[in-house]
DNA sequence: TTGTAGGCGTTATCAA
DNA sequence: TTGATAACGCCTACAA
């Protein structure tokens, strides 16, 4: 068993109600005596245990964050997002994934509650109300990515920044813009699809239906769409993918055809994940802040949690992304 | 204040302890009874308090990870090697970054304590002792990458990957071949540094001094690194990094300076990061089992949470590595 | 099959 | 400035 504060109050020669103190620096505690405690502290190598402080004080320190998974740079982006945050403020991170279905999902968040102060939940396919429905009330929630009316939130414009791409796409002089979406059960993907198309009817492009072939935001879903795509009798001259791994997928696919990007096809993402820069050639993409994006919903925890829930259900911000241009549809046409 | 046991055995009409029993399904419960009380848990949403749990059963059911930052594509593969076998055996990950010197190291550390049953740790650049010094016996810790006498790691030979690269690059032909490496302080940095200076004299290569330049592990360092190195007056045919983020950065200043990979410069790192697959041309790299590197070490902990620590003490493993080739020095002479 | 009661390590409230 | 002592929410003998 470890050394407990018992332990170190009995060789000072103090209660335990002193050692507390001097280990919380609360109430007055004499020089001699708290020198003393130190000391005997130090021998018996005493560090305070944090389950038993997180019972009395009903507070754990920590932030627990729900992810769809760990694979991908998107996801530890995000990780690092959160977790730059969470140590700013001197707490701690409990990661947690899930893979499968709501199931796990709710599996899951109910091992986490009890755990942690507050919650960021990544969870784009689920509605809020699963979630909701296996929490207990008063614990502050802070959705990613997925706005849902009534709860907190920390969103990206996903909308604004697909049709700003398609009308720089267009403005290099595309009709037939090609997108690889997201799939329809995920919210980021019908944002991003919803731009898209209003993008293409504002420009008045080629609203082929054709021309939205549906991935699964991982990369070789973006290889099988593209396919799909060259296949076409009428090809697209340029392809905007949902996000970048499915761009990238798409990229392999478009060189398997013999074709070259940007020349034949142009081609572009959506997130702009480092490797975007280093592919060849390099992928222009939407920008999303994905690391402030994990930077603020950790915020927006931690304020909800000392200002009340209250405050924090109005709380929803939404980060504005930007077009970042680059080789593979700089010069395309 | 969050609904608890007694609040559910209170409105069941029953006590705490047939409560405990149905959440546990530990002791008999008559099938009415727990029908029931699931009921009126599930009713007043109840969820057990997992901070409570902890203190009664003595285990937190997480294991604490602590790497030296979470940047770069190396950090994030070990995460998820981790937080996958955390999972698999149902226990929960807690997350922790160092940035600064061991004084952080040490506060981390103590933070950790009591609220994990056992801790992976990665810290090449600081002495086990002071990891030690500042945990509690029976503490369960493996290290990750440095190994330390007596203490239980997980480890890849990496003095035995610089030395097959080399002699690789040997085979292709080349006379004088360029190290990058890690810097002094770095355990992993050491051994590949090592690795290549075996490798360089068993093939009876130049071993120039100048041949071997320090870097950080960081891309910009590489990239100075390389500067350095293409200013020498007898230029190196081949630069070998000892990282992967360090071959990109010198892949940069290769280009930089109006040279070609592999033509001129051939270059390779180590780490085999996803994104070597990426760059253009692809990275030559060393390849490092990342994910199964974070996987075993949980597996070491977690076993020997349950053997006690004695068993754990002894269950260091090196993991191999094997040599990727691709464009980036396949073809290069 | 169910209930009672003590304890886990800490904090916090009173007294002293 | 210090010490008893009652929580905190749960688990687990031990009784009933």
């Amino acid at each position: 068993m470890a050394v407990t504060m018992r332990d170190v109050a009995r060789q000072a020669g103090v209660s335990v109600a002193t050692v507390s103190r001097v280990f919380n620096e609360s109430g007055p505690v004499g020089e001699e005596t708290r020198q003393r405690i130190m000391r005997t502290a130090g021998a018996l190598r005493y560090v305070p245990n944090g389950t038993a402080r997180s019972l009395t004080t009903n507070t754990t320190e920590t932030v627990g964050v729900l992810l769809p998974n760990l694979y991908g740079e998107f996801y530890s982006e995000v990780i690092r997002g959160v977790e730059g945050a969470v140590r700013a403020r001197r707490y701690h991170t409990l990661l947690s994934s899930v893979h499968d279905g709501p199931e796990e999902l709710v599996a899951a968040l109910r091992t986490l509650v009890g755990r942690v102060d507050g919650l960021v939940v990544m969870s784009p396919d689920i509605a809020a109300d699963v979630i909701e429905a296996n929490l207990p009330e008063g614990l502050p929630v802070v959705l990613l990515g997925a706005a849902v009316p009534g709860h907190a939130a920390v969103t990206i414009d996903n909308e604004a920044g697909a049709a700003a791409m398609v009308a720089h796409l267009a403005g290099l002089g595309h009709r037939r813009i090609a997108h690889v979406a997201g799939g329809p059960g995920n919210a980021d993907a019908q944002a991003r699809l919803a731009g898209y198309r209003r993008a293409v009817a504002e420009a008045g492009l080629d609203a082929d239906p054709a021309l939205v072939v549906d991935g699964d935001f991982t990369e070789s879903s973006g290889h099988a769409a593209a396919r799909a795509l060259l296949d076409l009798s009428d090809r697209p001259t340029a392809v905007f993918a949902a996000n970048d791994s499915m761009a990238i997928g798409a990229l392999r696919a478009v060189r398997e055809a013999g074709l070259d990007v940007p020349t034949d096809v142009a081609l572009a993402g959506f997130d702009d994940i480092p490797v975007a820069e280093y592919v060849t050639p390099a992928l222009t993409s939407v920008h999303v802040p994905i690391h402030e994006l994990g930077a603020r919903a950790v915020e927006a925890v931690l304020d909800a949690m000392l200002d009340g829930l209250d405050g924090a259900a109005a709380t929803s911000t939404t980060l504005p992304t930007r077009l970042v241009v680059r080789e593979s549809c700089g010069a395309g046409g």
